[in-house]
DNA sequence: GATGAATGAGTCTTCATTCAT
DNA sequence: TATGAATGAAGACTCATTCAT
């Protein structure tokens, strides 16, 4: 029997397994996505494993089998779900012939964009600031795989617009995360909204959020 | 000493109530102060009544005495604990003669006093996040009492701005959500660091974050 | 001060006491009722003292300056609140003129009159049957005292009919018993039906009844 | 032995189930029958779920498995243990032959045997009384489907005795109920007298009854 | 006497976790 | 592997009882 039974874990999919265990293979993502979408709707202690079971369309005792208990599914969803924004190497390399200008608002264009659409980025945010101190490790991790990058790749953008005289740099520090800053508002907001009628119309956001960083990074012309 | 008879406890008595009924008075409050300080440390749901009672030196029964039960209570340590920033009617007039420019340094100065020392606007920010979905109203009612205002208020200080020919708006709307979003970023960041060693510090924070507001809506010197 | 403080227990009021001490007097009675009241609602267990104090127009410490526990209230308000059916010594010999038949006739309407007008009598036996395992003396007590004298007494109705050669006992025993049932048949209907809409019509209840003891006990006619 | 795999517990395991798959089976009837036996010896609220799982030989836990909560056990209690005294469509007709007298005689024998060897139905009666006001819909409920068949039935015996010329009607109405009272009076005894050596001899007390209801219902010959 | 704030034992109910099948 | 019956610790809430005022 070729490829059959025990080949479980973290496993890209390939061609050999039959659909039982193709489905076996898939078990750990479809219960981290139902865990997932649980503790977004009720948060973690509220959550209970026999509902994510239910919405995995398995049973209790299945989740127990791959994972340790409720608190290790928790991190794991934190810990696996999350996806960067961007791929890091690629970005700067892939528009190097663009403007900074520009630059800048492929930057902001992509986080909106990632934060708009994929749910993980956002929520996770919430299950961090929601319960974030019982499980300490999870921020920092998630501060240096996901939050530090971002702000890293955008001093970068900034100190390129420097290099080439179009921005410049008046402040000590923190300028990143104060730029950034309104992408965080609304992403809270959104946490906070039931209804997403009241949310500020993103398009017109992301304009004044983009002309804000302008003005403020823009050499003044001699 | 006058009308004091068997004053006892950690409590200071004063003239008008007997010790009992000063007890009375000021149990809602304690127990508001210590449930608010155990959903701090552990969430909605996560805390106990019984811990509640025990930090505000009582046993389980008393804080039904004073509230229906913890939907209640929580609903009423979010709702009576927020402090406005401003005292909204007072703040302008009292610093009419004040430049533009001030008035927006004295905007922030206050804000981010109000955030670092006062625990309850930041945390409360924590419990709509976290459990605001099980409370709708709660979110709304805080967003009008508490945001809405800080927001009218910044836009007004702009239009005095531009009134007096020193500011100019050069963006369709969200103007204010954008530029205070610093502050909302700093709060996050304090919600999330469990020692506040890794904050940034304060000073050269508002700083970047005035400096950023000006080079915003500084009119360009003809 | 004449005839005020200390002035309670199971007292016919007199005309000495002033309002306040009369107010004190009778509060064991109003207790009594109250409780009586709420003991018929809801059941022993389900009682709670502060709605008999509630209802009493007292509180509840109150009712432990009378009563030294829940339980010694539910005994009182059995055993106090029971009225005999029967001035027993005055039945027979104020009616010792009347036909056996009409003493018949006189003892059923007299025993359905204090069922129907009367809700201790009835009630009480609903807590008997309810609660009487907790509270063994209670049942005996009653028998005793309310239910015995009834059936001696039927029984000597009986007799004097026998002794006149107008009635027959044809049977062994528990005739007295067996020929009042109907009484306590009506009684269990007016306990169990929530509205006496679907009740007998008692006039014709009665009737019945009585037709009922009459074919039994009328001797043959030679 | 087949298939009895581990057989353990108190059970006699049959050869259709898996002893896990019987137990589960059961389960249900004897949760009823132990909540049952706890509701009589202690009422309804004063019942501990805790105590109604520990007589069934299970934990808390398992009682919830079953029943929704306390009220629906108390329900289901009442709901499903009832017996019916006759099978209703068979006492009449496999009795056609016998004279009106004897099926009298029967149906006495009949109830009697029922209300004596069968605690449910009279412990059921002392629930209705108990806590029906809690309950309404399961008074009504059982009356229908225990009570107004017995009336029923007894009506018909007395009405095939008229057509037959045997027994005659003279009242307008309630005879059924009022002849049969005696059988009622005799469970109340019962649910009244902790010990059984108070109560009536049952053979001479039915005998008395049975007289009662001849001499009633006879026809007086001609 | 009367009050009613405070207590804390007691009870229902939930749910993470185990384990026989 | 997968199931789901069973467990029992834990927590919200109630209420008889006490006692300082």
């Amino acid at each position: 029997m070729v490829g059959t039974k025990h080949a479980r874990g973290p496993v890209v999919v390939d061609n050999e397994l039959g659909p039982r265990a193709l489905r076996k293979a898939q078990r750990p993502q479809e219960i981290l996505q139902a865990a997932f979408e649980e503790f977004v709707e009720r948060g973690y202690t509220a959550t209970r494993i026999e509902d994510v079971a239910a919405r995995a369309g398995v049973t209790k005792g299945t989740i127990y089998l791959y994972f340790q208990n409720k608190e290790e599914l928790f991190q794991d969803v934190v810990g696996k779900l999350s996806q960067p924004v961007f791929d890091e190497n690629q970005f700067l390399e892939q528009h190097q012939h663009r403007s900074c200008n520009e630059l800048v608002r492929l930057f902001l264009d992509t986080l909106y964009e990632h934060m708009t659409v994929n749910p993980h980025s956002r929520e996770i945010l919430r299950f961090l600031i929601a319960d974030g101190r019982s499980f300490p490790t999870l921020v920092s991790t998630h501060f240096d795989q996901f939050v530090k990058p971002l702000l890293t790749m955008f001093d970068r953008i900034l100190q390129k617009g420097v290099r080439e005289g179009v921005f410049e740099i008046w402040a000590e520090d923190h300028i990143s995360q104060i730029l950034i800053s309104p992408a965080l508002t609304y992403a809270i907001d959104m946490l906070l909204s039931a209804d997403n009628t009241k949310l500020p119309e993103l398009p017109i956001y992301i304009n004044t959020h983009y002309e804000m960083v302008m003005r403020t990074v823009r050499k003044a012309s001699v």
